[in-house]
RNA sequence: GGUACUUUGGCCGAGUGGCUAGGCACCGGUCUGCAAAACCGCACACGGCGGUUCGAAUCCGCCAAGUACCUCCA
């Protein structure tokens, strides 16, 4: 497969040129939420990215296996190994049984997701379905040498580790500097150090979300579970693993540190991330109480929010931004992506409208070409859309009559906008089709003939009757040259 | 304290050693019965101080401000 798609590689702090191992396959495994509650704005941030890459690779020919997991088990409330598991705290607080929360959020979560139009991935392993297998992980790990039994727990050997392999090339991070900052500490943990992670922890007598393993009966460890059952389905090596940065670490960080202990060799080529979303400056968060659910979006139902935004809004929204970089959030900008898009979208409406003539009076041919190179830069999709508004340009213009399209160009350009806007960028137009919203839609239509009647007859007052009224009730009615456009 | 990153016009947000990113808003114009839409034009931006260079917002150094991670978070 011959293409130049470049990625930006966490491992080496580069863009890299993506080889796939196994040409035409790619296998890549993104980290899916922890289904204790709504998804929020910071959810969509990556679901959206990694659906980007996923169209794209499958544009550019591959074949590929997308995994993102549901953690329902394992993630724990306070520092990483003790508190309370996050789903079985919720489910205590709302007296549910933990799996009836777990799948109150995952179809939300779905809901949510498919509102945003991305798409579901290849597989969606849960946590607590995969319990054998990270079991056997964790054995994998005590017999390479690489963790100890405590108490019934298992936890990782990080400095022993170290001396072999790498503990903290993802992040950057120094071993002999995060031992210096904690010893201080260590004491009474049954751990031996405190960089030292939970693979496998013995329940507390009141937990309910438990198994039998060797050890205790009890849980894995958060970590555990990507590294189990990215391996299950995408092999001991795979391509391409993607999460959002703050799971950088400890989290990735410490995938590795398995994989490569039970494995003895490096499990993904690639290390993707996405940056924050921000409020405000901040980084909105889970402890700082100031996120924002989807669902809170589409209904316009927050403080911070002045009105509701659509789903396909705000992933214009996340998509006007580059992946790596941090987003600021605020209701002007969402306003002005609301914007920008409709326009991107009517234009593209016009678009499938136009006729051709003889000849092309402006110059669109190289848009698929510019597109193409900015996907290809590290999916660059803020420059494809600003070369999409340069074409829209001279769609406007054409559909005034000012300039042409030939034929050839007419249907290279929907070709284009057609698979940028639709296939790539996953942008759809929102509307509803049911059958009364079609009656309703010809009532309109009906009143707004009735008004060019009336301007024919320069019957002026009748004629601004209707649109003042029809404006009045939040239409907004645009004349054109040999009739009317009209949305609400 | 350690590590990393960021700093672009009213707002959002790309980017490259020399060539207009783009969107939104504002203002002016074309069009229109009037408007809206559309189109055209407009603001002539790159945290500060030095250095490298024929030339830097883009490379280097220092400083400042901010953010993130080092605990759970996408």
């Amino acid at each position: 497969m011959e293409n130049k798609l470049t990625l930006y590689n966490t491992l080496h702090r580069k863009k890299e040129l993506f080889i796939p191992i196994h040409s035409p396959h790619v296998g890549m495994y993104v980290c899916g939420p922890t289904v204790y509650g709504d998804a929020h704005l910071g959810h969509a941030r990556p679901a959206i990215t990694f659906d980007i890459l996923f169209r794209y690779l499958q544009h550019l020919g591959y074949k590929v296996r997308y995994v993102r997991n549901i953690t329902d088990v394992g993630h724990l409330e306070n520092d990483a190994d003790s508190g309370e598991d996050k789903i079985a705290k919720k489910a205590r607080l709302d007296e549910l049984e933990p799996m009836e929360v777990v799948q109150y959020y995952t179809n939300r979560y779905h809901k949510a997701m498919e509102a945003l139009n991305v798409l579901p991935p290849s597989i969606e392993p849960h946590a607590s379905g995969h319990i054998m297998e990270q079991i056997d992980f964790v054995q994998k790990i005590l017999n390479a040498g690489f963790a100890y039994e405590s108490e019934g727990s298992v936890y990782f050997d990080v400095e022993k580790y170290n001396k072999k392999y790498q503990y903290g090339k993802l992040s950057g991070r120094n071993i002999d500097d995060m031992l210096e900052s904690t010893r201080d500490l260590d004491g009474q943990s049954e751990k031996r150090r405190s960089v030292d992670f939970a693979l496998w922890k013995k329940a507390a007598p009141e937990h309910i979300m438990r198994w039998k393993a060797p050890w205790s009966e009890g849980f894995p460890g958060w970590h555990m579970e990507c590294s189990a059952m990215g391996t299950k389905y995408l092999g001991e090596e795979f391509d391409i693993h993607g999460g959002g940065m703050d799971l950088m670490f400890p989290h990735h960080e410490c995938e590795i540190a398995q994989s490569t202990a039970a494995l003895g060799k490096e499990t993904v080529k690639y290390w993707m991330h996405n940056n924050m979303i921000t409020i405000n400056g901040q980084k909105m968060g889970k402890s700082l109480g100031n996120f924002i659910n989807l669902e809170e979006f589409f209904t316009g139902t927050h403080p911070l929010l002045t009105q509701p935004f659509s789903p396909m809004t705000v992933r214009f929204f996340i998509l006007q931004a580059h992946y790596r970089s941090t987003v600021d959030f605020s209701s002007e900008a969402l306003q002005a992506s609301e914007k920008g898009l409709s326009r991107l979208m009517e234009g593209y409406a016009r678009l499938q409208k136009l006729t051709p003539s003889a000849t092309s009076s402006v110059e669109t041919a190289g848009l698929r070409a510019k597109c193409e190179e900015a996907m290809l830069d590290d999916l660059n999709t803020p420059i494809v859309i600003s070369h999409l508004f340069e074409a829209l340009k001279a769609i406007n213009l054409v559909s005034d009559g000012k300039e042409t399209f030939s034929e050839v160009d007419l249907v290279e350009l929907n070709d284009v906008f057609k698979l940028m806007v639709e296939e790539i960028l996953g942008l759809v137009v929102e509307t509803e089709t049911s059958a009364g919203n079609e009656a309703y839609k010809k009532a309109i239509d009906l009143l707004l003939n009735m008004r060019l009647e009336a301007k024919k007859n320069k019957d002026w007052a009748t004629s601004d009757k209707i649109r003042n009224e029809l404006t009045a009730l939040g239409f907004e009615i645009k004349d054109t040259k040999d009739g009317f456009e009209w949305r609400i």
